[in-house]
DNA sequence: GTTGAGCGTT
């Protein structure tokens, strides 16, 4: 989606785009085109949002129609507060379909006219390469934690509640400081005292436990000889029983360890 | 209400 309401990306051929990193979540389009207007002309501002969520994933494409004006916003804007937030201009080092631009112009637009010669040029399909190769520069830039919202909510994101606790949790840990120490010292000692109901678990009542488990396989109380052909589910059903002995193992090492006394 | 070094959509 373009700035301009139009479906997909207007024309990109002659166009120069600029990656600005550091925008605002709250910044949209809206807001980055003036501001990039001024300095020349802006064919497309477009700021990758999250599928599911629709949020600004906190950096925008401006292309620019010309080269001189990309390269003039990048050196006015690049460092610019916006939103009170410093943004980072830069020219695309990726076209939108993950070609090699230069200079935020796209060198090679997808040539499929000839089905000749192609078997070259292998574009980048994945981020790691790029990731690699900016790791390797290592540019002098205040780097913190945290890296990998992106790919968790592109690939494997699921719930952005998972961002949260990983952030709220990462610095905990890594602080270590106080209360969650304490928190953890806390928790600690007081599974110390559930050695108590450990096995207390391994010998549950038996109407815990059991029942829901014996319960469990209800298909196997009504073996009309149909279910019985079936053996299919039976592996299945054996499956978790297993994983829950695996699971119990640990349990008794703990215990050891508490043991002692 | 929250994040953050990261390259893109019909």
């Amino acid at each position: 989606m373009s700035h301009f309401g139009r479906s997909g990306p207007p024309d990109i051929k002659d166009t120069y785009s600029l990656l600005v990193l550091n925008v605002t979540f709250r910044t949209t389009a809206d807001d980055l085109f003036p501001l990039f207007d001024k300095y020349g002309k802006v064919v497309d501002v477009f700021i990758p949002r999250d599928r599911r969520t629709g949020d600004s994933r906190g950096f925008a494409f401006v292309r620019y129609k010309y080269q001189d004006e990309a390269q003039k916003a990048v050196e006015k804007l690049d460092g610019r507060v916006v939103d009170g937030r410093e943004i980072m201009v830069r020219f695309a080092k990726y076209g939108p379909n993950a070609e090699r631009i230069d200079k935020g112009r796209i060198l090679e637009p997808v040539q499929r006219t000839k089905g000749r010669s192609r078997s070259r040029s292998p574009r980048p399909r994945h981020r790691d390469h790029r990731d690699k190769d900016s790791r390797r520069r290592s540019r002098s830039r205040s780097r913190s934690r945290s890296k990998g919202r992106y790919d968790r909510d592109q690939y494997r994101g699921r719930d952005r509640d998972n961002r949260h606790r990983s952030r709220s949790r990462s610095p905990d840990y890594h602080k270590g400081r106080g209360r969650g120490k304490y928190d953890e010292d806390r928790r600690s000692r007081s599974r110390s005292h559930g050695r108590s109901a450990s096995p207390a678990r391994r010998s549950p009542s038996p109407r815990r436990s059991p029942s829901p488990r014996r319960i469990s396989p209800p298909r196997d109380a009504s073996p009309d000889g149909r279910n019985h052909k079936d053996r299919s589910p039976t592996p299945k059903s054996i499956s978790p029983r297993g994983r829950r002995a695996g699971s119990r193992s640990p349990l008794p090492r703990s215990d050891a360890d508490d043991i002692p006394k």
